[in-house]
DNA sequence: ATAATTTGTTAGATATATCTAACAAATACA
DNA sequence: TGTATTTGTTAGATATATCTAACAAATTAT
């Protein structure tokens, strides 16, 4: 019998790397876990033995970490906002990868599902803009966030 | 003497609050602070203790709470940054107001300053849009939000 | 095959943040 | 002014997430 099915941002963090490192490695080892989230192996051990009874995990002694069905969809579902977000932070507002990456991994966490939806349509929009390219506007705020100074733009002057 | 500098996401929410109960009410009372954060009032004496001991605040038995200068600073601080967040937010994306500062609360620990800086000059490239009014490529991403549809463009055709 | 190394586990300590319950001070009110 | 109510404090319990250190299993290399 399964324990409970709300879990902690710290606990997503561990069902994220797990199918990271599954796509990576093919398996998950604690050793591995270790490293992508820079936490101790007791950590670890700690934290699958809760998913575990959670039944988000399946972790034999000594074996490799698999993931549960249930764990599988939430892990998957974690990493797909994490992806969107990075993707509205690399691709619209031009934030360096790295910095991204580490902001996105705290945001996929606490984002109501309503902004997340409004980040994923936005990202939408630009990649269909109908001109077939990345929106002109866009370009102007990289302008604008360089210089401070808005591309001139040519506007009728009715004289 | 005082003890550190850094300290967690949920003593800078007691700061924040502090600073907003003192502009609301002139000063900030442990009842009034656990209203806003929803914890028990043992709680909060907790987290003043805390609070006290850093350099943070100052809190008398049985008297107000107020900040200490440093403690002032560090609560405006992340006040403006809730603020900054909370209009990107309503103003950019057309979030509700209450998902938006919720959703505000919670990202404005966890940001780094490049992608709040970016998020600050976004809204200003948008307020100072030379048109001098909300940019139509906004209007047509509400729009697409709405329908899924691009607003026909009048782009000349080369026929 | 056995010794050395790597990897994984367990027990128990520490830190944070919360709570309840008992109590104490301050304030309101009758 | 003394009692009732509200507000604040303290002690101690619980839960989460980490760590270190001792140990055990698995793997690798000689």
């Amino acid at each position: 019998m399964m324990k409970q099915e709300k879990i902690s941002s710290n606990m997503e963090d561990y069902l994220e790397a797990i199918v990271v490192l599954k796509r990576k490695n093919t398996v998950a080892r604690v050793k591995d876990i270790c490293k992508h989230l820079n936490v101790k192996a007791s950590s670890v051990n700690s934290a699958l033995n809760t998913l575990s009874e959670k039944g988000f995990v399946i972790h034999e002694k000594y074996g490799y970490v698999d993931l549960t069905e249930k764990g599988e969809a939430l892990a998957k579902h974690i990493k797909r906002r994490h992806d969107v977000i990075a993707k509205f932070l690399t691709d619209i507002l031009n934030i360096d990868y790295n910095i991204a990456s580490e902001d996105a991994c705290k945001m996929e966490h606490i984002l109501s599902p309503e902004t997340f939806q409004k980040l994923t349509k936005f990202i939408e929009f630009v990649e269909t803009c109908p001109a077939g390219q990345r929106p002109v506007w866009l370009e102007s705020f990289d302008h604008y966030f360089k210089t401070g100074k808005h591309i001139e733009c040519k506007i009728r002057q009715s004289k």
